[in-house]
RNA sequence: GUGUCUGUAGCUCAGCUGGAUAGAGCAACGGCCUUCUAAGCCGUGGGUCGGGGGUUCGAAUCCCUUCAGGCACGCCA
C-alpha cells in the first residue's frame, strides 16, 4: 500500500501544480503543533522565492484548491505560509481498514531486496558474555529482524573470536595445570578423548588467569606465544584442545544468546577465514598495493578528501604474522565467495571505527569487495553506569550478562508481587519476558551511536517510556479482546471521537516508521513510535468505554481497531526482539 | 598534538535532510480507581538548546569560531 503520508503529499502536490507551482518538492509532514492541526505542509514558504510571491499568498491559493478534497476535513493557510491540515476521519479510517486487511499492514517490500550479512556477535571463545557484548547483540538482532521484515535476506553472523594469542594462553595454562593430558604428549598417536578436559566455568577461570600471567611472567608469555604458533601450524593435540574449547564455549554462548532471544544463522569464526589469507596476500602483492613499512606489510588507504593522514592498514606484522586486519579482510573474501552479499553491516563498538575504515578501504583497493557492495559500519556507544563511567559491578569488575539478567528479573518479580498474586511458575516465566523487554527497550530507545547511561533502578521502575509500559498496553488490549470473547469483524470505521482519530493517525504511520528505521539503521525510531501508539491507545482507553458501548457496530469497530493496534504493537516489539506476556 | 563524536529542563533522552509557543519520561506538586489491568490517565511548575559570530524571511537543526567532556590515533582485538 502507498504510505498514508505519500497519499496526503500527493494531494498537496497536485494542488500546487494546478496553481502553476513546481510540485516536485511538495510534501506533507506530521504536525509539530497538534493543537493547530494534524498534518502540515511548509512547501509554500520554500517556493515563495522562486515564485516571486509572498508565501501566505501561495498557501492561500493552495488551501482554497484543497477545500473540496475528500482526504481533508480542514485546510487553512496560516501566518508566514503554513498550510494546516486536518484529515478526514472517514478517509483515514478507510486507509487503516485497508492496512488491517493487507499483508504486513500494507508495508511494501524493499525494492530491490538485498542479501545482507549482519556481523553482530563479537563474542569470544572461552570468555563469558558480559555487558560489553550486550549492545551488539540487541541492536544487531533488531536490525536483522527489521531488514527481514522489509523483505531483505538478512544473515546474522556471530563471528566468534577464536584465534590468536588468547588461545595459546589457554593451552599453555592448561599444560601447566594438567601436563599429563595426552594432548601434550608428542608421541601420542591414539585418538584423543571425546570429553573435554574442562567445564565452561573452569575455562572461564583459566583464561583470565593465563592472560594475567602473560603480563607478569615472561617465561609463561613465551610459552603462550609458542602454543599459539603450534596451534596455528596445526599441531594435532593442540587442535584437539582448541576444538574442545570451541565446543564447550559455543554451547554456553548459545545458551546465553537464547536467553536474550538473539539467534545467529552463522556461527562463523575468525579461524574460518585463515585459509583465505595466503591467496589473498598473493593477490594483493600482484596488484602492487602492499608496501613495506617499518618491517611490516601495509596498504596505504589515504584519499584526497581526508582531513588528516590516516594510518595505513597493516596486513602482515614485522614478525611475519598476520593480525586482526588480515583476518577481517579474509573474512570479507570468504563472505563474498560463500554468500555474495549486496551489503555487509558491522555492528561493533564505535571505538573500532578507524580499524574498519582501514579494512573497508583496503578491501576496495584489493578488489575484495566491489564498489556496488555496500560496507556499513554501525558503531554503537558505550553502556555507562550512573556515574558516566563504563558499567561495572559493585566490586568494580566487568558484569556478566547472566548477572545483569538475574538482577533485572529479581526487580521485575518484586514489582509483579506489588500488583497481584501469581503462581510461582507463571511469575518466573513472565518476569523473564518483562525483564527482557525492559532491557532491550532501554537499550534500543537510545540512538545506537551514542553512549548511554544504564540505570537499573530506573529501567526496572517501569513507569513512563519503558518496555514494560508497552507490554502493559498490549496486555490491556488483549484482556479487553478476551473479555469480549469473539473475534471482531475487522472492519474499522471512523465513529467520530478524537482519541479514536489519534490512534488512527498513529496506525497510519506504521510503514513510514519501519521504512525509515531500516534505511537509517535506527531501531530507536520504532521505540518512539511504539510509545506514541501505546500512549494514543491509553488515552482512548481512559476516555472511551469500549465493552459497555451499546451501539454494536461502533463496539465492533472499536474492537477491530484495538485488535489492529495490538497486532501492530506486537509486530513492532518483535522487530525490536522481544515479546509480550499473556498477563502481567 | 591530529582526527572524531557529544554538549537540549534537576536527572535520563527525543527532535538535528532548517519552519509556528523546543518535546517526552523520571523526579516535584495537584487531581482521577462502585465501570474494560492505576505498570495507567489528566493537569501545574521547570529550558539564554555549552558560549560567540555568520548564512536565511526563519537556526536546537547548516557554516565558522571558541569552551568542556568522551573516544581513536601501525604491528592487541
Amino acid at each position: 500500500m502507498e504510505k498514508y503520508l505519500d497519499i496526503i503529499s500527493a494531494q498537496l502536490k497536485e494542488a500546487f501544480e494546478s496553481k502553476g507551482y513546481d510540485g516536485t518538492r511538495v510534501a506533507a509532514s506530521v504536525s509539530n503543533r497538534p493543537d493547530l492541526c494534524e498534518f502540515q505542509c511548509n512547501s509554500a514558504m520554500a517556493l515563495a522565492k522562486s515564485a516571486g510571491k509572498a508565501p501566505i499568498m501561495i498557501a492561500e491559493e493552495v488551501a482554497g484548491q484543497l477545500k473540496e478534497n475528500p482526504w481533508f476535513s480542514e485546510v487553512s493557510a496560516v501566518k508566514p505560509g503554513f498550510i494546516n491540515l486536518k484529515v478526514s476521519g472517514t478517509q483515514l479510517a478507510g486507509y487503516v481498514d485497508g492496512m488491517n486487511h493487507a499483508d504486513k499492514f500494507g508495508l511494501e517490500n524493499a525494492s530491490p531486496a538485498k542479501k545482507i550479512i549482519i556481523d553482530y556477535g563479537g563474542a569470544n571463545v572461552a570468555k563469558p558474555l558480559h555487558i560489553g557484548h550486550l549492545r551488539s547483540a540487541i541492536i544487531g538482532e533488531s536490525l536483522k529482524r527489521i531488514c527481514r521484515y522489509l523483505g531483505h535476506e538478512a544473515i546474522g553472523d556471530v563471528h566468534l573470536g577464536d584465534w590468536g594469542l588468547q588461545m595459546g594462553q589457554i593451552i599453555a595454562e592448561l599444560q601447566e595445570r594438567q601436563p599429563d593430558l595426552p594432548y601434550f604428549d608428542q608421541a601420542f598417536d591414539g585418538s584423543y578423548p571425546e570429553e573435554p578436559p574442562f567445564t565452561i566455568s573452569e575455562l572461564e577461570e583459566i583464561y583470565p588467569c593465563a592472560s594475567g600471567k602473560c603480563k607478569t611472567d615472561p617465561a609463561f608469555a613465551q610459552k603462550a606465544h609458542e602454543a599459539t604458533h603450534r596451534l596455528q601450524n596445526g599441531d594435532p593435540g593442540y587442535r584437539a584442545i582448541w576444538n574442545h574449547i570451541l565446543n564447550v564455549s559455543i554451547a554456553d554462548l548459545k545458551k546465553n544468546y537464547d536467553a536474550l532471544d538473539v539467534h545467529f544463522e552463522l556461527w562463523k569464526k575468525e579461524s574460518d577465514a585463515q585459509p583465505y589469507i595466503p591467496a589473498m596476500l598473493e593477490d594483493m602483492k600482484g596488484r602492487g598495493i602492499l608496501k613495506e613499512s617499518e618491517g611490516a606489510l601495509v596498504v596505504e588507504i589515504g584519499q584526497e578528501d581526508d582531513k588528516k593522514e590516516l594510518p595505513p592498514c597493516i596486513v602482515v606484522k614485522s614478525d611475519g604474522a598476520t593480525l586482526y586486519s588480515t583476518t577481517d579482510l579474509a573474512t570479507l573474501v570468504e563472505r563474498m565467495q560463500l554468500f555474495g552479499p549486496d551489503k555487509v553491516i558491522y555492528v561493533v563498538d564505535k571505538r573500532q571505527e578507524l580499524h574498519f575504515i582501514q579494512v573497508f578501504r583496503t578491501s576496495r583497493k584489493a578488489g575484495i569487495v566491489p564498489d556496488q557492495v555496500e560496507l556499513e559500519f554501525l558503531g554503537f556507544g558505550t553502556m555507562n553506569g550512573k556515574d558516566g563511567q563504563p558499567y561495572k559491578t559493585r566490586s568494580g569488575g566487568v558484569m556478566r550478562l547472566e548477572t545483569l539478567i538475574g538482577e533485572i528479573n529479581d526487580a521485575v518479580l518484586e514489582r509483579m508481587k506489588e500488583n497481584r498474586e501469581f503462581d510461582q511458575a507463571e511469575a518466573q516465566k513472565t518476569a523473564r519476558i518483562i525483564g527482557l523487554a525492559a532491557l532491550k527497550y532501554a537499550d534500543l530507545s537510545n540512538q545506537a551511536t551514542k553512549d548511554y547511561i544504564f540505570d537499573l533502578s530506573r529501567f526496572t521502575s517501569f513507569e513512563g517510556n519503558t518496555g514494560p509500559y508497552i507490554l502493559y498496553t498490549i496486555v490491556r488490549i488483549r484482556s479487553i479482546l478476551n473479555r469480549y470473547g469473539k473475534q471482531p469483524s475487522g472492519h474499522i470505521r471512523f465513529t467520530g471521537n478524537e482519541p479514536e482519530k489519534q490512534i488512527l493517525i498513529e496506525l497510519s504511520r506504521f510503514s513510514d516508521v519501519i521504512g525509515s528505521a531500516c534505511k537509517e539503521l535506527a531501531p530507536h525510531k520504532i521505540c518512539s513510535y511504539l510509545y506514541d501508539l501505546a500512549n494514543a491507545f491509553n488515552v482512548f482507553y481512559h476516555e472511551v468505554r469500549i465493552l459497555t458501548e451499546e451501539d454494536e457496530e461502533k463496539k465492533d469497530s472499536y474492537l477491530s481497531l484495538l485488535d489492529l493496534t495490538a497486532r501492530i504493537l506486537e509486530q513492532c516489539i518483535s522487530l525490536l526482539g522481544f515479546a509480550a506476556p499473556e498477563r502481567m
